[in-house]
DNA sequence: CGTCTATATGTGCGCGGGGCATAGACAGCA
DNA sequence: TGCTGTCTATGCCCCGCGCACATATAGACG
């Protein structure tokens, strides 16, 4: 009902256009993921991420490397210029989620973010869908972070193709 | 935190690319809305409005009626089948939130709401930014909208070019 | 009433993003 | 070696949007 506006009163301050902060965020995570990847965690096809990548690559934010085993996949990375940027779209991030939830005292705060972890366990899907979901995650706060968890609990880790 | 997951969650399955549907929910709650206001609620300029408006006054899903007194403006109305296209949008999205929020016991979601309540009227900013929080709210299930109480508890009524 | 300013809508033009179809490079297998 | 599937990259095009400008109207003032 009425949760859903908070998704717009925060959404509606988006640090910026989506699919860049996206990709830089996920790569903060996970360096080294192919495009393939990165497409689907920014929700662009390949072709869009392609240029996306090109863009990013042009602007030093990100660069491609050549994959260890497969010649065909390139991994891409961050640069430290595009660190510093991912990092900018995190802290903007939080700092709009922080503000708008400040009227929260502690104690709800605690009481939303279990109820928010069990939701997201409740919904994840599959582990493509873990890669959406934790495509603008801040890292280093989410050390115990319920997708990993729930995936783990499934079996699935990360970085391998056990798609479902 | 987390809790912005629940953002990407309901938003990342967003029925569709975002001002059309924004501007048919608007246009459900506030019918006579002119241009200029949809522009704000909607986040667009206004040539992309106008253009916006062009695109579904030929999809036969809105119209443009002659202001009663002022000339310049255009009142924007649904027309029936816009209607049901604006109830198509509410619905699959009441359907995301609904599906999301599905793991949580009646008592959270009454938590929730209070919270996401408190939370909305903190960050209510002016009459403008209320357009853009009410965008894509229920109009039925929000009788008691907390958005209309905060601007009636400070004096504002909508409608009027009150802007703060 | 004439004029000037502010407001609101509509339009020409260009830019950028993204998708579709295709080409090139490479892995795996018979 | 040749075939097939996969991954990446590119040509081409459409769509959506913003900027600057034109048009129409309301309101204020002499």
């Amino acid at each position: 009902m009425i949760s859903d506006d908070i998704v717009r009163a925060s959404s509606s301050r988006a640090p910026e256009a989506g699919p860049a902060a996206s990709a830089l965020a996920l790569l903060a995570h996970q360096p080294g993921l192919s495009i393939r990847m990165l497409a689907v965690g920014v929700g662009l096809s390949h072709a869009g991420t392609v240029r996306l990548v090109d863009r990013l690559a042009t602007e030093g934010l990100i660069e491609r490397r050549e994959h260890s085993s497969d010649g065909r996949t390139r991994a891409l990375y961050l640069t430290p210029t595009g660190k510093i940027a991912s990092d900018e779209v995190l802290a903007s991030r939080d700092e709009v989620i922080a503000e708008g939830l400040s009227i929260l005292k502690p104690d709800e705060l605690k009481i939303l973010c279990d109820m928010a972890e069990r939701v997201l366990r409740d919904r994840l899907e599959n582990l493509e869908h873990s890669y959406r979901i934790c495509r603008l995650c801040c890292y280093e706060g989410c050390t115990n972070c319920p997708i990993d968890a729930e995936l783990h609990e499934r079996g699935v880790e990360r970085g391998k193709s056990g798609d479902g």
